[in-house]
DNA sequence: GTCTATACCCAGATAGAC
DNA sequence: GTCTATCTGGGTATAGAC
């Protein structure tokens, strides 16, 4: 009765400008951070109109929702790839984490700007950072779970305080290192995971 | 209720304006955060017009920092005078701050939100956040340091790490509550020092 | 080659900063 | 009031399934 539509989905050239957009995004955005960034200037690096742009992301924040996501699954790839030896803890894992951090203060203002606005239910960002803090803390819970299993996490503490704990660690110190760079976060964080070792 | 029949002179009564109105800003930044907030609302509720509110202020940004200033003094005097016993370490006195947070979510919010943007270093807001991270980073790692030195804090740890790990816990833990109410704060504060104390 | 979803741009509308 | 930034409506060009 009604005129059928066939989604024929995007073309190779579209999913590759797509990518491109991403990377060039999470340039912008880590250099000048939310405010900072322009659709323009993304839209320079690509070669695109705004418009142009905006076929592929319907909205700015669309596209910073999709650059937050890229970055956050570039650092979980960084941690597997990257790393000679093997991550025993997840404590290990911060301190990686963090350690990679520290060449990327734009990122790491970014989300520290974007995760304290997030707070508001209403703001565009507030799903994802819910999300994420919700499955960062499933997570991180299950290793502090198995390491107590195997005898290197301290027993006797409730785990998920545990890993509360270590995203809390993380994302305060991240505050402090912006306001006076000379904190090592990295060896604070490792102080924090000998407070978690079992004796 | 106070029946002045002889005017004390302006000093006096400039000092209980200053004060009145420090305590109407104090409400509005609290339920309406930085942004949400305007002078006028505030001018209302203290009967003035938007000019005489500036005499005691200068500028709509020292009255919020004045503002911050108000809530640290406040949450100390609360410490001191509130508790029927007292505070033995630096871990609890963060516990009962927490404790008292929890009933203000729009004071931890504006706190969350300006210490996140004060970040950047000509934020109006930077030097006021900066020197309150060194001061008590300063008093909490003396703390630690007394704890350390009668038994009752975990030695051979670094105890400018612990004191820093404290303040990095207590702010991330309130990002968390405030993504998601039902986090215990105080719960996990408390078993953080647990993992401080010595055995 | 036909045909249509996709890729992209132009010229405003609109809202906000300065 | 000017400038800048986001986003929309209305279009043309092209890729790719058939």
């Amino acid at each position: 009765m009604s005129t059928q539509r066939k989604p024929r989905g995007p073309y190779r050239k579209g999913i590759q400008r797509r990518a491109q957009i991403l990377d060039a995004a999470l340039e912008v955005f880590a250099e000048q951070g939310d405010r900072g960034s322009s659709l323009q200037e993304i839209a320079d690096r690509v070669g695109l109109s705004i418009p142009g742009l905006l076929h592929y992301f319907g909205s700015r924040e669309e596209l910073l929702l999709a650059v937050l996501e890229r970055r956050d699954t570039l650092e979980t790839d960084h941690l597997t790839t990257d790393g000679e030896g093997k991550i025993t803890s997840a404590g290990e894992a911060v301190v990686r984490t963090i350690r990679h951090n520290m060449d990327q203060p734009g990122l790491v203002k970014l989300f520290v700007a974007l995760s304290a606005a997030a707070t508001e239910p209403d703001h565009h960002a507030h799903a994802f950072f819910a999300d994420r803090y919700r499955r960062l803390t499933e997570t991180t819970k299950a290793g502090m779970e198995s390491g107590q299993a195997n005898g290197t996490t301290r027993t006797g503490v409730n785990p998920e305080h545990l890993a509360r704990l270590l995203l809390a660690v993380s994302d305060g110190l991240q505050v402090q290192w912006l306001m006076d760079p000379t904190v090592d976060m990295a060896a604070i964080v490792e102080t924090f995971n000998r407070l978690c070792e079992s004796e």
